[in-house]
DNA sequence: ATACAAATATGTACTATAAACACATTGATT
DNA sequence: AATCAATGTGTTTATAGTACATATTTGTAT
């Protein structure tokens, strides 16, 4: 965008920067074999007793890609977790107070290993499938996420910060089942996940199992922090 | 994100307000087996006589979808073609004029079919191989849109706006190769194409050529207003 | 008219991945 | 010792990806 100072301060306070700019979060949490999210109640008046997506507005000296971890942080005391930014909605009116629009970040966090500092008593898992209705258009928010992860799941090694560090293939399988949706063939679950080489055989065995324990496994080290995939299609294609 | 309507008022025109968003079309372009890009001479003095994308600040009652297709049309007189948004860019200093944040489309336009009304005259078609440099992030705007493009390219039917209405298969093959970047087989393409059911054969023949002249397709007509085959990768996962 | 140049059109063998599917094994419980 | 519940594993078939060569058609130059 070409925009000359002149012009910035011409119509500076009156048109273009009457609209707010926010980050919105879709965290991913996992537990019980369901996919959760973690939502707050919603302080507008519009939308009393409906919940509503973690976020805020972007501050005038923070990076549009910090905000989300700030919320994330402010809300949860995490940090250091994979976050994406997914989708920017700015519809006309999505937000009753004024013209707000909206970048979507997906974020996946394990419930039960990190111990939220909830201290917003308002904040509150939510199993994904129970989800009818949000506040605002955080339902559509949701939905795009969901989506985006769904895609992702397969391409990047993702999904392990919805798992204790170490985990057997059948809670593996049983969280891709959650994420996706449906039900996947045991032997070819593990076929494929063997040929993306994200696990170490950690020669341990599950306990506390009432039935024969499996084999434990954890996340290759260097998948840990980041990576990118995004050659495959287009080597696919070289022919 | 929630946002009482008394915070908003308190912080109106003081903190957060003082961001403006703007959008910029990465408009693709074909011709001479050559990818390019439209672009338009920055009229900023930090930028003097570099390029940059087009774009404007969004309207205080304008959707974010609809200014994208609002800018398409003041510079190129287009309407009526495929635009996606791809990422949104908000780093502190991306701007030197203030702080603005912007939403990035991506869209293809046929440089010869369409006559563009470029009244603006200091925009221009540019070669996307040879741009090393463009004002603002604008290069960094263009590399994530062009991966974007390469990589839906295959997915769905989105390049026909690039040729003109009957088209030989060479055509559709060199059209590929611009946006990927590399050479194909021309045997392993065809039959590839012709998986994708994506093109009707005209029976027609190829004139002009200066040697054998190949058969002419066109898009099959429901595909030409947008389609959506994101499930593809989920259904592979189903076992 | 003939030969040549340049591009079209087409098929097969090999490899890799996807999908459907069944049975023996282990450990805990009774 | 028998039962239960889940683990662990392999084969077959179908589909898609890749590498690769030859005959055909048209225009052009001689």
């Amino acid at each position: 965008m070409n925009l000359k100072t002149a012009e910035v301060e011409k119509s500076s306070h009156l048109d273009y920067f009457n609209i707010a700019i926010s980050v919105d979060c879709v965290i991913f949490g996992y537990d019980k074999k369901e996919l959760e999210i973690l939502l707050i109640k919603s302080d507008l008046k519009e939308f009393e007793g409906m919940w509503s997506l973690l976020g805020d507005l972007i501050k005038p000296n923070e990076d549009i890609e910090s905000a989300p971890y700030r919320v994330l942080k402010e809300r949860t005391g995490l940090e250091d977790v994979y976050l994406e930014q997914v989708h920017t909605f700015g519809s006309l009116n999505r937000h009753p107070s004024g013209r707000v629009i909206t970048t979507a970040y997906y974020s996946l966090i394990d419930i039960n290993h990190h111990k939220l500092q909830l201290t917003h008593n308002e904040v509150h898992w939510h199993k994904v499938g129970d989800i009818k209705k949000l506040a605002f258009d955080h339902k559509l928010i949701l939905d795009t996420c969901l989506q985006r992860l769904r895609q992702q799941v397969m391409e990047k090694p993702v999904i392990f910060n919805l798992l204790p560090e170490k985990f057997s293939l059948r809670e593996l399988q049983d969280l891709y089942q959650a994420i996706l949706g449906i039900q996947l063939d045991r032997r070819n679950f593990r076929k494929k996940i063997a040929l993306k080489e994200w696990l170490v055989d950690l020669d341990e065995m599950e306990d506390n199992v009432p039935h024969r324990p499996g084999k434990l496994y954890k996340v290759k080290l260097d998948l840990k922090p980041k990576s990118a995939k995004k050659k495959k299609k287009l080597i696919a294609f070289v022919s």
